[in-house]
DNA sequence: GTGAAAGCGCTAACAA
DNA sequence: TTGTTAGCGCTTTCAC
């Protein structure tokens, strides 16, 4: 076993609740090492070898023992008591110890809606996002909940699903809940969420987007930029037919970016993106084969499909090869994201490096200093990075017959995978 | 925009907090349709087209309406207009409109924290997680997300990261938090992990696992079993140097069932699996490729391996391809858990067939049953099944010349990637 | 079916 | 530094 029964020692630090490894932007207060480690009342006294004096205590009728109870058996005040746990600098070393030591023998833990609902507080922040299951966003809400914890806040997370009306409804639901602050993706929301949100004060922050938001702040970057960025480098392998697969783009500013940033990259050069040759599907890897198939049927192929995310690529990979389609040479596909799988795929795919664990990092931090109105250094800029792996390849028309197979101008590279 | 500002219906049904739709499960009260669309009153009056009445309320010193300022607007009592919004079939339908009407004028909103402190309830449970980076735990977090949301309840998630000392710690910060009910993964806990929620009666749900737990309940299947059966089926094909890519088998009886799955199969047709075949990674794909490369630094090699999770084979089957290793032709490789690519790897990967999303859906409803002390019915056992896929092939001792290439003796199939 | 009132367990102001 | 006390906003008896 881990944890030494023994041990006295604090869960608490300064105004912040169990658990967080306060990082070195925390207050003073005990250390991570030393605090954390608390253990709790075992049910019999024959479970446990805790110096037992755990004795007839008059508990609250919930059972559990409330502060008051800790008090009493520290023989101080209930304000001590709560000034012990919540600000160990507040209260006299021996107070601090007997209350522990009250805290240890009762297996006390706190009681965290009392403490929200007296200090207006929760140490909790909501999250919505489209949807959990897209491993760019699990890659955001996996650094956002590891950031978060490291400053003392828990996590609650919930989806929508891409349908718009829900959001609100989530947003409503978590907020009642109650939260001290709110991330969710993209700019474009229900005005109700808005108002809710701006009503409350809510501290809030968009990711993955820069657009100016009616209320609130940003962390991300430039969907349509990324999107002309990698549209240029498909173009400089000379596609001039290019076809989009993309999700909704109705209520999805980020969708509608991407295409747009395509569709300008496209117009510099004379080309236009073709109205029908932009397909609507949901982001999964099936909507990706089914997108495929529809262009396969066409009359006139494109020589380039541009997938918005990287799971729509993979799908669209894969019926590439289910029809016999050999990627890169007949058709290029392109994805977007970045995700882990994209460089293992057959053949790679080229993709745009999107700083997923870094959005999660910075819109945590960015809320963080949002909620305790302190300055955790504005978020940088956040880059992202065409990736050219094999799945883009010259146009067919363009072809020299001796580079058939697996011939790049930028060497294939690897990115973030470690 | 969705909603009509103008609507007026309930965000409540009974008992229950705003949002969910409460599947038919719910007790009565209003339908999904009905519910939840609740604006708030905006900012300013200019900016809403709300019947202004918002009039000089005085409201609570936190800005926010109270339940108080709604009694008082609807001319009703603080108990009527708490009955009205927890359970409408409490009040007459008199009174109910003009809650729904007062609360519609002052935009209110509930506060959870007082909710949860005056009736010990928070409509939300907690789930720790080894960590949110895993394909299979994502998609089992996002059929609970889901599966919760229709019964009212917010998920709290946090991770460990496998450090199996920081669990207590997020467990004890949750439960602190205030959560009705927990879910964990495995049954393998710090005894301090039990000790605390014992001691709170906090309904516990352990998953992806059978495995009796010294409290708690579990949804689960066998981890054994499914590593035995993958394993028949890899010994079937003529392999018997066999070797193992797993995470730490420490404080993880996931890790250890399926290695010994994998032992006892062989044991029964005389073989061993060999110690220093068994090799330890991160669950990540590029622990699979360094596993990879350990193996095939090796004297002899084997001529499968088996991987303890998707994740990891896909990195094992990458490290293969770059080193020139033909999948399956000179080394066989499976999985574990068959995530939605191990079908579109190249070449497709064997591996079984873990039910994730049904975890996810059955363990919520579980624990919803626990909590609420109804009876939800008992999940029904929870199946992995084995998917050969071209990854797998006859081990090279056996191959014949002329079956060299992406012959199987079962066809390759696809499973539920749809 | 409704109103009045007593808490739920804690924090934070204020005195001492 | 400590103790006292007044709520935080809601649910839930308990009478009526």
């Amino acid at each position: 076993m881990v944890f030494s029964r023994m041990r006295l020692n604090s869960c608490f630090t300064v105004a912040r609740p169990t658990g967080p490894a306060c990082t070195s932007d925390g207050p003073t207060g005990f250390s991570y090492h030393e605090a954390l480690h608390l253990p709790v009342a075992a049910t019999g006294p024959a479970l446990t070898t805790s110096p037992s004096k755990i004795s007839s205590m008059p508990q609250s009728p919930t059972g559990r023992p409330t502060l008051e109870d800790v008090a009493r058996l520290a023989d101080v005040s209930l304000g001590s008591a709560s000034r012990a746990l919540s600000d160990s600098s507040l209260v006299k070393p021996k107070t601090l110890k007997r209350v522990m030591q009250a805290v240890e023998q009762l297996g006390y833990v706190r009681n965290g809606a009392a403490r929200a609902l007296a200090s207006r507080r929760t140490f909790s922040v909501g999250a919505v996002y489209p949807t959990l299951h897209n491993p760019a966003f699990a890659d955001s809400i996996h650094a956002l909940q590891q950031t978060l914890w490291g400053f003392g806040y828990q996590l609650v997370v919930a989806s929508h699903e891409y349908v718009e009306e829900r959001e609100y409804e989530v947003v409503r639901s978590i907020v009642e809940r109650g939260v001290d602050g709110l991330i969710l993706v993209g700019v474009e929301h229900d005005h109700q969420v808005f108002d809710l949100v701006r009503q409350r004060k809510l501290p809030l922050v968009l990711t993955w987007t820069l657009e100016q938001p009616p209320y609130g702040h940003t962390v991300g970057f430039s969907n349509r930029q990324a999107a002309y960025d990698l549209t240029r480098a498909v173009l400089a392998k000379g596609h001039k037919d290019i076809a989009v697969i993309c999700g909704s783009r109705e209520h999805n500013e980020r969708a509608r970016q991407r295409v747009s940033g395509t569709s300008e990259a496209m117009a510099e050069r004379g080309l236009t993106l073709r109205e029908e040759w932009i397909i609507e599907q949901p982001l999964s890897v099936e909507g990706g084969k089914l997108a495929m198939q529809r262009i396969l049927a066409m009359g006139q192929r494109p020589t380039a499909v541009m997938c918005n995310t990287d799971t729509l690529a993979i799908g669209a990979l894969h019926e590439c090869r289910v029809h016999g389609i050999a990627v890169p040479d007949q058709m290029s596909i392109t994805g977007y994201d970045d995700i882990v799988l994209a460089s293992l795929t057959v053949p790679p795919l080229a993709t745009v490096h999107i700083p997923t664990a870094q959005i999660g990092t910075f819109s945590a931090r960015r809320l963080v200093g949002l909620i305790e109105n302190r300055d955790l250094g504005e978020p940088p800029a956040l880059n992202h990075e065409v990736v050219i792996r094999e799945s883009l390849g010259p146009a067919p028309s363009t072809l020299q017959p001796e580079m058939k197979r697996g011939k790049l101008s930028g060497s294939a590279r690897t990115v973030a995978d470690s």
